[in-house]
DNA sequence: ATTATCTATAGATCTATAGATAATGC
DNA sequence: ATTATCTATAGATCTATAGATAATGC
């Protein structure tokens, strides 16, 4: 913790990754909440374990929600931001598509845990959570409208434009029946996702493409 | 309710679908599980629902937990058979795929309460509900096989067979979002998840066989 | 003085059980 | 007698707050 040393020390060693109190705490309720489910996961429960006492997490929480909250908001940020500035490049959208699917599959499929398994709680259909719905409605329409380019490039199906993001999505899915994902997964998901809306191109270039832009194999890997 | 006039009455007058008071519970719990959560949802706002008092409910059910054991079987049990059925069908194997795929998601996005989002509560992670995942395993199997066998014909990408099952969840992602589910969702996503194996024949004549084997529009939808 | 923890607890739940009551069936 | 409800409540939570305590910073 950067915190180190002020304040009174906790009775148990810390045993969670993470500099601040803080970043312990998000850690423990991420792997609470998808493992167990939110409403199901007391606070007491995420105190634990981090190895801190059930009052002590309002020193750095308000409320429950705003753990949540914070989590949520950390895995949509990057995302939203990479979906938005690929929408407007000037590429090819077909290479954008891929680059964009690819992405953000890996991201889902990789990360420590499987926070969109949160994104589906009925508990988010709150004003609190407003914000992130705001966002993640964003990204489903920077998919749609990449999307909508390729169907018209390929004269694809028209209704198909909502299919990518969920075919991304479905990591989250496999994720949560097998506990794990594929390192191949994202690449079938972005190829699966040009099939979906009607390309019919060559899609090895496409995953040229997307490797050379998300720079795989350098220390530069952004998404 | 069956049991009419049996029974001391109730203090309120019934205000659910359901011929006997445990439709009327499950009608209750399955609107409240899926729009605010099950851990979040008390057995007080069930029975609530339902018009009677809280201990009430137990005279149905046992537990809480066979509720949500009684709401999750009556979902599985029928696309079960039926996915079981088309795979040791003789017909052409894109045909079985496209059936299949559309049936499950037309029968997703019309059922009254999107039982869907249920499958992937963490809750679901206890012993008590083992039978429930394998029979939803058995289910996700025969969507890989029947898929594995229309990538084999049409030399489609090998890793894709677990695709048309996640397209086919994704119509409970949709009605999560946006409350509903267009009516042409069903006939794209099963479009789709033929695209995405690799498919490149005849749509219109699969969407033909589909109407004709489920014959849409007869008295006779059995799916 | 400031900070991060601790102990203790208020007040509001929540699930499930015990036993009474008000219907119909026989 | 049987059934389906009711009232009442035990016992176990759960979230959040109040105020004490044990560190470091100045």
């Amino acid at each position: 913790m950067s915190d180190d040393g002020r304040g009174r020390p906790r009775l148990a060693p810390s045993r969670r990754p993470g500099k601040t109190a803080r970043e312990e705490i998000l850690d423990a309720a991420a792997e609470l909440f998808t493992n167990r489910g939110y409403a199901a996961t007391s606070t007491r429960a995420v105190a634990a374990a981090v190895g801190m006492r059930q009052a002590s997490l309002y020193h750095h929480f308000s409320t429950k929600d705003d753990i949540l909250d914070a989590l949520l908001a950390g895995t949509i940020d990057e995302p939203l931001r990479f979906a938005e500035e690929l929408l407007s490049d000037p590429g090819p959208a077909p290479q954008r598509l891929h680059t964009l699917t690819f992405g953000d599959a890996r991201q889902l499929s990789t990360s420590r845990w499987n926070l969109g398994a949160l994104y589906l709680l009925p508990e988010l259909r709150v004003e609190r959570f407003e914000e992130f719905r705001a966002r993640r409605e964003r990204l489903r329409d920077a998919y749609r409208r990449l999307a909508g380019l390729v169907i018209a490039e390929w004269d694809g199906p028209p209704d198909a434009a909502e299919l990518p993001f969920r075919l991304v999505e479905s990591v989250i899915n496999r994720r949560s029946d097998d506990g794990e994902c594929s390192p191949e997964a994202p690449w079938v998901i972005a190829d699966g996702a040009l099939r979906c809306v009607g390309f019919q191109g060559d899609l090895a270039a496409l995953r040229r493409g997307t490797t050379a832009r998300l720079r795989i194999g350098d220390d530069n890997v952004t998404v």
